[in-house]
DNA sequence: TAATCGTGGAA
DNA sequence: TTTCCAAGATT
C-alpha cells in the first residue's frame, strides 16, 4: 500500500493539473464552489465560463447569503442543474460567514452528498476523507473488475486505498488519474500507477464499470410568445424542473403564426418545440420585458433559443 | 432502487 | 448528426 501511494504521489507531482483556481485557495467557499459547480460539468466550463465571475459577484459567503436567488440564478444561467444554485444560496444563508468543519454537519446541508462532504473535508480542511466520484468510481471499478458496485462497496475501497498521510494530494491525484489516464475510452495503462494490480489490465477489457444504455423519449411542445407593445410575455417557472429561471410557457392550443422550431436534448428527454408569434393588446397575466430587461433575467438554453429565433424573425 | 435534474465538449 | 457523459444529489 505504501508502494502504490508512493507512486501516486510522484505521477500527482509530475502530471497533476495543480495550476487549478481551487486548488490554489485555502478560502473553504472557494472550494466548496468548485465542488458543487464540478457536479456532473467539465472542468472546462466551470473554468472558463462560471467560477471566476462568480466568485467575482460573490467572494464571500456572506455576500452570497445576501444576494438574491434571482442574481445567483443569473450567475448559474447555462450551467445547468439550477437546483445546485438554490441550495448553494441556501446553504450560504445557513452558514455564513464560514462553512462547518465536520463531515456530518456538511453532509446536513442542501446540495452537500457524500462526495462533495468528503471533498470540501479533504481539500478545504486536510481531513482523511476519500472521495468517491465518477473518476475514482471507474478507477475502482477497473481494478477490482466490477460491474455496478454499489456506492458503499465503492466507497469502502476508496477509503481502503486512501493515503492517510496526504489525503489531500491522494484526491486530487485519483481524480486526475481518472480524467486524465484511465479514461473512458482509449486508457493510459501503460503508465497507470496502478497497472500491477489492475485486474481489468489483466483481463484486458475495460468495460468497467458496465454502461447502461437507455433511450430516451422526444418530447413536443408548442410556444406562443407574446408580444405587447414591443415587450415580451415571460413566466418565472415553478416546480422542479429549471426552477427560478424565466422563460416563455408552453400551450396545448397554440395561436398565431408559426416562426419555426428549436430543439434541445435533456439528459432524459429530447425536446422539440414549434414556435408561435401572437400579438397581445393587453397584459392578462404574467409580465411582459423589454429585451434590456430580459438581459438581467436567468433563462434556460431552450428559452435563450427561443429568444435569439424571435429576434431573427423580428 | 431508479428517475429526475441541464448543458456543452468531444468523438 | 447522434451519442456519450463530466468533481452527484435528491426523491
Amino acid at each position: 500500500m505504501q508502494d502504490i501511494h508512493q507512486k501516486l504521489h510522484k505521477w500527482y507531482s509530475i502530471n497533476g493539473r495543480k495550476e487549478l483556481p481551487w486548488r490554489n485557495s485555502e478560502d473553504p467557499y472557494h472550494i466548496y464552489l468548485s465542488e458543487i459547480m464540478l457536479q456532473q460539468t467539465q472542468v472546462k466550463t466551470v473554468l472558463e465560463r462560471y467560477y471566476f465571475p462568480f466568485l467575482k459577484k460573490f467572494p464571500t459567503l456572506k455576500s452570497l447569503a445576501n444576494a438574491s436567488l434571482d442574481e445567483v440564478l443569473k450567475s448559474w444561467e447555462g450551467l445547468g442543474y439550477y437546483t445546485r444554485a438554490k441550495n448553494l444560496h441556501k446553504c450560504a444563508q445557513l452558514t455564513a460567514p464560514k462553512l462547518p468543519k465536520s463531515y456530518e454537519s456538511l453532509l446536513a446541508l442542501p446540495g452537500i452528498g457524500k462526495n462533495t462532504a468528503s471533498a470540501i473535508c479533504a481539500f478545504a480542511y486536510k481531513q482523511k476523507r476519500a472521495v468517491m466520484e465518477a473518476n475514482v468510481r471507474r478507477i475502482l471499478c477497473r481494478i477490482h473488475a466490477l460491474d455496478d458496485p454499489s456506492s458503499d462497496l465503492l466507497i469502502e475501497y476508496a477509503e481502503a486505498l486512501l493515503d492517510e498521510e496526504n489525503p489531500y494530494d491522494y484526491n486530487q491525484a485519483m481524480m486526475d488519474i481518472g480524467s486524465m489516464v484511465c479514461t473512458v475510452k482509449n486508457p493510459q495503462c501503460e503508465i497507470c500507477p496502478f497497472l500491477s494490480m489492475c485486474q481489468a489490465h489483466e483481463l484486458a477489457c475495460y468495460d468497467f464499470p458496465l454502461k447502461k444504455k437507455k433511450s430516451i423519449p422526444l418530447k413536443h411542445e408548442n410556444i406562443v410568445v407574446e408580444l405587447c407593445e414591443g415587450r415580451v410575455k415571460l413566466i418565472q417557472r415553478e416546480g422542479r424542473f429549471l426552477h427560478g429561471l424565466w422563460g416563455f410557457s408552453a400551450s396545448e392550443n397554440p395561436r398565431g403564426t408559426k416562426i419555426g422550431e428549436v430543439r434541445h436534448q435533456y439528459t432524459h428527454f429530447k425536446l422539440e418545440v414549434s414556435v408561435y408569434l401572437k400579438s397581445v393588446s393587453a397584459h392578462k397575466e404574467g409580465e411582459a420585458f423589454s429585451k434590456d430587461e430580459i438581459e438581467t433575467l436567468a433563462l434556460s438554453t431552450v428559452d435563450k433559443k427561443i429568444l435569439k429565433l424571435l429576434t431573427s424573425h423580428l
